[in-house]
DNA sequence: GCTTTATATAACAATTTGCTTATATACTGA
DNA sequence: TCAGTATATAAGCAAATTGTTATATAAAGC
């Protein structure tokens, strides 16, 4: 159950404006659910590499998600300490469960491994 | 306290993108409180009567308020019974209730009657 | 050290956004 | 009917957004 907080008209447009993009939306819908090597979003999603690792940088300057590099490789998962992650999670939950771009990428999700 | 909905990430990103805007989630913010006559929102906020216009213009067209004509006047409200009611209101609950823009618009609001 | 793989950043084009000013529409009251 | 007030729409512009391709960086393994 996300909590209520207190946030300020610009951190919470600003949230919103990182929300608001279909691609972004769906990304960290994932994030929420488990942790994500940046190859496997490239595969699950139609859009270049750069585009992906684009996305992901909003969401680390706004501090949303938590990076860790292992190897060769970097994770990233939706940070729920973050002062947002009330707004966020509650946002998330709108989401239709059932919605088909997002039944869509979990499929995808599990035809991929990265390594 | 708001219901779960189940929104598509169409949807639910449309109405993201709406509210993302800081001048937007204020003006939808206190729509939500009570009725506001166009002019009295046009004195509030530092746009001009157009930009307002259009502002109201987008909440129109996702069916997130409701407009009555009254006079020569228009009156705009939030519609609680609109699909993403749900959402809309957990957003807002994340707004700080003493934000200093909000709290400077409420005093505004005090000093204008519209007629 | 070189090559491959993973990821980030830079530069750029197309599109969208949020304002502005100018103008149209519509209601009110003398 | 005309003037004034309230509101919407149109046109135009600067800034922001989201993708692209090209390139830089960094780790891994031969």
């Amino acid at each position: 159950m996300a909590t209520t907080q207190s946030l300020s008209t610009g951190t919470l447009t600003e949230t919103l404006k990182i929300l608001h993009d279909p691609t972004r939306l769906l990304l960290l819908k994932l994030l929420t659910e488990k942790e994500y090597c940046v190859c496997e979003l490239v595969e699950m999603f139609d859009i270049s590499q750069p585009a992906v690792s684009q996305h992901l940088r909003k969401y680390r300057q706004a501090g949303l998600v938590i990076e860790e590099k292992r190897g060769q490789w970097r994770y990233y998962q939706f940070d729920p300490s973050c002062p947002q992650s009330a707004l966020v999670k509650s946002v998330l939950a709108q989401l239709d469960a059932q919605d088909e771009q997002l039944v869509q990428l979990r499929h995808k999700a599990e035809a991929i491994t990265c390594s």
